[in-house]
DNA sequence: AAAGTGATCATG
DNA sequence: ATGATCACTTTG
């Protein structure tokens, strides 16, 4: 069942990151570059939640990086993995406490890294204002798709409970 | 299996 | 100032 499509508010935001990940799947990460607005689901997320989650990036506190990560739920956070790739993260939750969501998926471009190539996401980006922007949004329309939850993964420097966390989110019969 | 690649952060 | 690390992708 779905409905108009409309964007996400700071309210949507306000959800703890392992909530808000799987509500993103199936809603519209919306581009806009040169006039031209490309919309396509996400299909993989994954939560990362506060300093005492020792895979997040805000385990050792905040940051010139991680500072972003301590703003209210709706802006953008991105960096640059491994000299190569940009990384796009939800910042969610209240002020005052680090959590993002990682988009790891987006209709024909799976992995983290190719989705922000494709959409060509990157260091200007870091700090958007996903309410408000007219370059980088989320839509829904109401679709709820089915998902299963799985361990993060890229995080062997993490304790193994942390590991053990299932704050990996995808769609069902997509190969998660 | 392993390299490529550079910002970031802890350490000195 | 320096070096280890790293929420990945591609190639062999």
């Amino acid at each position: 069942m779905t409905g108009p499509c409309l964007r996400l508010t700071a309210d949507d935001y306000r959800s703890a990151s392992p909530v808000l990940a799987p509500r993103l799947l199936g809603t519209f990460l919306c581009r806009r570059i040169r006039g031209r607005v490309s919309r396509r689901r996400i299909t993989e997320t994954e939560a990362y939640y506060g300093e005492g989650d020792t895979a997040c990036h805000a385990r050792r506190g905040k940051t010139a990086r991680t500072g972003i990560m301590y703003q209210y739920g709706g802006f953008a956070y991105v960096y640059l993995c491994y000299g190569i790739h940009w990384m796009l993260n939800v910042v969610s939750g209240p002020a005052d406490f680090p959590e993002a969501v990682l988009i790891r998926g987006i209709e024909d471009f799976n992995g983290p890294g190719r989705l922000t190539k494709a959409l060509q996401i990157s260091k200007a980006l870091n700090g958007e204002n996903l309410v408000l922007s007219e370059r980088l949004w989320i839509e829904d329309d109401g679709c709820r798709p089915p998902y299963d939850a799985s361990k993060r993964i890229g995080i062997d420097y993490a304790s193994e409970e942390d590991k053990n966390r299932l704050w990996r989110f995808t769609l069902s019969g997509d190969g998660g």
